[in-house]
DNA sequence: CCTTGAACCTACAGCTACGTTAGGTTGTAT
DNA sequence: ATACAACCTAACGTAGCTGTAGGTTCAAGG
């Protein structure tokens, strides 16, 4: 018959629990294990191992160690067991969208740093900010938008979703480069060209007289649209790039027919 | 034009951040805006917005603040960066993975607790440590049996999960009123009987001569085998509980061919 | 019997990423 | 002048451990 006792080292071995999380966890009065009289030493009995493994098993679910503990003192698992069941499969499936909007951005990240090499860290910030917070976007949007634009905008595939990311990247680039110069420049002409081409990728002509319509909103209301933009979107241009953008792009859409772009992208 | 410089409040407001954080990231020179010479009062720049949200991002990308004070030091994010994103990123994948098994284990253990009421702890973590290590008891069963028939237990659909975990339930109840009486006793009989017949759900005739094979192996042999198992699959059963169940379980199986059962239950 | 080394003990410090509380100072409005 | 909000520093608390120091116990070899 085998020995139905075990030392402390025997245990982490068995279980590979080191042997100051048992320790740990003897202070803690979750698993306390007999002391030998003289020694001190530890001493598990088979009872201790199933405890172990029900410390383990609960911790695994995601249980607190102090819920651990209550848990432990009860012989039985009744329905109170399942309502903490329940709270804790919300917990985790809160835990997983985290983790799967994170990988995402992640992938998308990497992909445009291999096409893109060097990227200014503001510029991939934002970019990256933007991917993370695409589903409040989508939300806050609907607010203000029509919901058909904005489905269009967030519903396009992700090879597109990375088409776009690399011309933002592109678009900022150039901005932080030609900034300063005059609006009739050749560079800055083809730059703007360039940017609405893209944008008529992820919208039609009609979605596009919509977006453009916040242009068109009183002084009070866009700066809460950009004041609430910012929360989630940091600019990854200075104050002096924004406003010369903000400048060379009214005197380019004076110009020129936004249709004009449109159709030559189609 | 905007004032450019903001208070403590003002940015917690702005950015969700806490105030407490702030002086934290402050503390540990992530973030360490201006302070007002006299006063003491923290000074944030547009700048220094900038550079919380890239802290916010990084953070949510699941990076720690040390790596994140590193990054923040480098202008540009260049190909180190994809080396980084890429370790994060099977980083988020094995937690993805270790909360997906899990949700399906609380997900099963609350089918099985609904339909079987009060269960006795032990034998529901057994049965939830089993369900959890799954994957690994399916790579150690394959260097020990045929991939055949590792194939048939591990690939079976999840009502048939259910049930056959809910007959193991019902079987360890059982094993456990039962103990001790002899093994000719109806109730015993018509619990083996039962066992047997929930077994053949899982596995066919050959299969379980493959199965029931372990049997024969030398002593050394199945003792090893039996604490490779113990080290995640705690017993349910107390010692004498087990060696009672060995018992009429071999004078059970002398008096009746397997093959009975598996053809009733078909 | 003595020594060596492994295994064990207690006790305290440190880690992450903050939250909380205490006690004091500054800024602003009335 | 006084109230009160907003800010400051400093220190302790949290979870779930890990690490280290300094000392004891145990088993084996000489």
């Amino acid at each position: 018959m085998a020995k139905e006792t075990y030392s402390i080292g025997e245990i982490s071995k068995k279980t590979g629990v080191s042997i100051r999380t048992l320790h740990f966890y003897d202070e803690k009065g979750l698993l306390q294990p007999e002391k030998h009289p003289t020694s001190g030493h530890r001493i598990y009995s088979e009872e201790d191992i199933k405890t172990l493994h029900q410390i383990m098993t609960l911790k695994f679910l995601g249980f607190s160690l102090d819920k651990i503990g209550g848990m432990l003192k009860e012989r039985n698992f009744h329905m109170g067991l399942i309502d903490s069941l329940r709270m804790q499969a919300k917990k985790l499936e809160e835990d997983k969208e985290r983790i799967e909007i994170a990988l995402a951005t992640i992938k998308r990240t990497i992909a445009l740093l291999e096409s893109e090499g060097e990227v200014d860290s503001n510029i991939l910030m934002s970019i990256i900010s933007s991917m993370q917070t695409e589903k409040e976007q989508r939300e806050w949007a609907e607010k203000y938008f029509d919901k058909n634009v904005v489905e269009q905008i967030f519903e396009i595939s992700e090879e597109e979703k990375l088409e776009w990311e690399k011309a933002s990247v592109k678009f900022y680039k150039q901005v932080k480069s030609l900034a300063g110069r005059p609006a009739d420049d050749a560079d800055v002409q083809h730059m703007l060209r360039e940017f609405f081409s893209a944008i008529a990728v992820v919208l039609d002509t009609e979605s596009l007289r919509e977006f453009v319509k916040v242009g068109n909103l009183t002084e009070e209301d866009s700066r809460k649209i950009e004041e609430e933009i910012d929360r989630f979107v940091p600019n990854p241009l200075t104050k002096e790039e924004t406003e010369w953008l903000e400048q060379v792009m009214d005197s380019f859409l004076e110009k020129y027919d936004i249709n004009e772009f449109l159709s030559k992208s189609k």
